[in-house]
DNA sequence: AATACCATCACGGCGCGTCATGGTTT
DNA sequence: AAAACCATGACGCGCCGTGATGGTAT
């Protein structure tokens, strides 16, 4: 059981940020001590850096929020048929839209990389009296 | 001379992006109708597709500011050395910071990408038994 | 006299940053 | 009895989405 500032720093993230996770019902921590801080279990922690690799894709919160519960519904054994069925149909969904996200990202970044190209193509072209490396 | 939509829809802005970037003293419209319909250069417009490429870098719109007024300021020609050095060295600090932010996205895009991956691995953890392709 | 198109408010929401104030102690 | 650490609450901001209401006409 780790407190809110270990859990945070060890993820890279802002207290603030773990609190309104919460807030967003995404991690609610497993724990408190009697005098109310919070108290993380590994698997909350596991949750929360599922959280940050899910953020570049751009996920909404209620869509992490989804995903989440789909995950965990799925380790549960006792399912039948049908619903076991829908929730692989929503994973797989989540799964494309992943993809399709990261392909996004791609061009994005292609685009970014191109700009930043274009910038330093200007500096080198109004600087043009140095010859020499940096 | 065009007016906002169609220099929304050309760029893949919004309507309301393309005002907010005005707001924000980004890009100004060169001139106006009579009744007020706002009338964009292709030059307007030029800068308008500049911000849409800076923006995956991450920019403060303060920041995007300061550089498209620097690379305008760096094309007027009358300028004494001490000032055109002044702009040079700011114009290489941007294009640092953009290679940096470009770092980032990268590995941002590695890390999501990994998501996507490991979303994928469950969803065929959990339909074992389809062994075809789709 | 109807059809697109546009203008200016203005409110709302996400994802936090940032105090302020006060309690807790893994 | 001080030093870290934490709690809740509230306001603000960037970047727009989304009406509402009414004027324009590239």
């Amino acid at each position: 059981m780790h407190q809110i500032g270990e859990v945070a720093q060890r993820l890279g993230l802002s207290l603030r940020t773990v609190r309104y996770y919460e807030e967003a019902g995404l991690v609610v921590p497993s724990g408190r001590t009697p005098g109310k801080f919070r108290l993380y279990t590994d698997e909350d922690i596991e949750r929360l850096a599922l959280i940050k690799r899910m953020k570049p894709l751009g996920f909404s919160i209620d869509g992490m929020r989804e995903l989440l519960a789909l995950r965990v519904q799925l380790t549960t054994p006792d399912l039948d048929d049908a619903q076991r069925a829908a929730l692989q149909l929503q994973l797989q969904e989540y799964a494309a839209a992943a993809a399709r996200r990261c392909e996004e990202l791609r061009r994005q970044l292609e685009r970014a990389q191109a700009f930043a190209d274009t910038l330093a193509a200007e500096v080198k072209k109004y600087t043009p009296s140095e010859t020499g490396s940096s």
